[in-house]
DNA sequence: CTGTTAGCGCATTCAG
DNA sequence: CTGAATGCGCTAACAG
């Protein structure tokens, strides 16, 4: 049961035929139905696997999809990474996939690696597109797509993080908050740092001079929320948001320690819709994301790519309002409250 | 600029030297210093890359090492992967990673799919290793080492589930508890349904007629233990022990929604020591594993196996108990709660 | 429909 | 130390 080594070659012999027509039997059809039949029995009988790398040498397409992401320990890249298989997978494409570490550096790198791997296309979960991601387009010979963040010269397909935080600003306004305090990260990075906030700062504050949005840079992470809970607190906001869920969980966190009631006497909001937001207490309102979906746009996009199709413009991508326990209305009170099991 | 095509031969022209030295100057030494400069300026000249499938048809050895993950969303599995990667990176290995969405078909499809990718060895995070697992590894001409569950026919490096399971046992017994309910999921999956389950029973009950252990089957997932919440509680138990932290997530949620105080009417504890567990209330009482140092030795493990060396016996995998908040103290009573900053 | 002939790009003998 | 020659396993013209 030499099963390994058997080759094309080997159950040519073994079929009495040549190495191209097995070729061809492999490949698309062109074989006589009785020549067809031997190679097909000496292949199961053998288990003859095609070898892999000779192929790709020939064919100059490995069928390869770089994938690079910023961290793996995260439900929306879990998602992302489920709605790309969903795609990928049925047209016979496989996904390597690196890590960066949320490091700049290393997502560069990860590029780097990849292309030289000879895969046939990369798709990059960026935490932020510098100039050195678009020099190195110049040498990479395979379509690049970069999701999670957007530069003007760089194919991006990724959710619109500033309507996402319009729709989360509306929601609050209409409820009746004036004071909010945004909880955020870095500016560097462009979608959450930057656009998601200025989308909620505009919809929030349009038209209304009175009403106020505070600043408050945190990491990613829950801890580091945790830790800000008091310097948050002491701008006295009706309403907390946290650039992402777990920003907010934290923030839970804090304010339960505390004794400060949610949504009574503060509310929180996110952003994400993960569904762990759903089963703390109080359930958080949260602006969710379907990055499954995300996922198979950008597949299909990276497909489109490698077949050289024109990047077909703007897709929509999807977002919605999960209102659960966390935000209080100020001038009516709904004091209903869903059960968990309606709120995934 | 055509920086792709650029092949051995290119420069080897350039340089004015021959393809096999231009291959020697790439791999071992063997080459005079002068030659070894020219050659050196002109692949940073025109950026070469030497192609991998070429490379690894000659070699047969790809320096690929495939991954079969049960699903991907998941904090232990990311941790595991971080693990492997710090191992397998400085090695010049990279990871091919396929997700089998808990469903042991696609497990088998997967592995078999990394072989023929021509991997030079795979790891399989496993959901349950059935006969048919074992019956795929004739074929299989590569290493493969499993996590996560525990064969006796297969290469396995896992936590021992058992002594975590009594880990819990002992604690909650020394607690004081005498009605404990396990919510567990499904005996197909021995090492969580089966041997968890049995330490934690074993260590729990051992020289106490009085005491007792009821068993409830959940799925993995917190909706699935929060509707189950119900047949839980009517057991009247004085501990809710969840297989896993999710688990216990869910059934937290249905009893604050009931108003039922934990751990005042009834404590609640997991298996996991996600992150997540520190942040709801009541804080989450756990045994953790620490599944980035599972990745290091399992990674560790597969270098092993590919070199042909023996599989080295057991390795002490490692597992802490983290105390919070979510379990009550029969006979005296300690009050104190620790902060958050201090449970992570 | 089928066999023959050429390489894909590289590593590796084998004589120098 | 170095170049010429050989073939890894497969696909793709090319004539039959």
């Amino acid at each position: 049961m030499d099963s390994n080594k058997v080759t094309i070659q080997d159950i040519a012999e073994r079929a009495g035929v040549s190495k191209s027509t097995v070729s061809r039997y492999l490949n698309r059809g062109y074989v006589s139905r009785e020549k067809a039949e031997r190679i097909r029995e000496v292949i199961d009988a053998t288990g003859f696997q095609s070898n892999f790398f000779a192929k790709r040498l020939k064919t100059k397409r490995s069928k390869l999809i770089g994938l690079v992401l910023p961290r793996i320990d995260s439900v929306s890249v879990g998602k992302l990474l489920a709605g790309i298989g969903d795609i990928l997978e049925p047209e016979g494409y496989q996904v390597i996939m690196l890590v960066s570490q949320l490091k700049g550096d290393k997502e560069l790198e990860n590029i780097a690696n990849l292309y030289q791997q000879g895969v046939d296309g990369i798709i990059v979960d960026s935490v932020g597109i510098t100039s050195r991601h678009i020099a190195l387009q110049k040498d990479v010979r395979v379509p690049i797509l970069y999701t999670g963040q957007r530069h003007a010269e760089a194919n991006c397909l990724k959710i619109d993080d500033e309507a996402a935080g319009r729709m989360m600003g509306a929601y609050l306004r209409q409820m009746g908050h004036e004071k909010a305090v945004f909880a955020g990260v870095t500016e560097t990075d462009i979608a959450v740092g930057v656009e998601r906030r200025k989308g909620f700062a505009d919809a929030f504050l349009e038209g209304r001079p009175k009403a106020k949005v505070d600043f408050v840079e945190t990491g990613f992470g829950f801890l580091n929320a945790y830790n800000l809970g008091g310097e948050i607190l002491q701008r006295k906001p009706s309403v907390i948001v946290g650039a992402t869920d777990n920003i907010s969980l934290g923030i839970l966190r804090y304010l339960h320690e505390r004794e400060v009631r949610v949504p009574e006497d503060v509310s929180v909001a996110g952003f994400g819709g993960y569904d762990v937001g759903a089963v703390v207490y109080p359930a958080l309102t949260t602006v969710a994301f379907d990055f499954e979906l995300v996922g198979m746009n950008v597949a299909r996009r990276m497909l489109d790519l490698i077949d050289g199709h024109p990047s077909e413009g703007e897709v929509e991508l999807p977002f919605f309002f999960v209102e659960r326990e966390s935000v209080r209305r100020f001038g009516a009170d709904s004091g209903d409250r869903q059960s968990f099991a309606g709120m995934l």
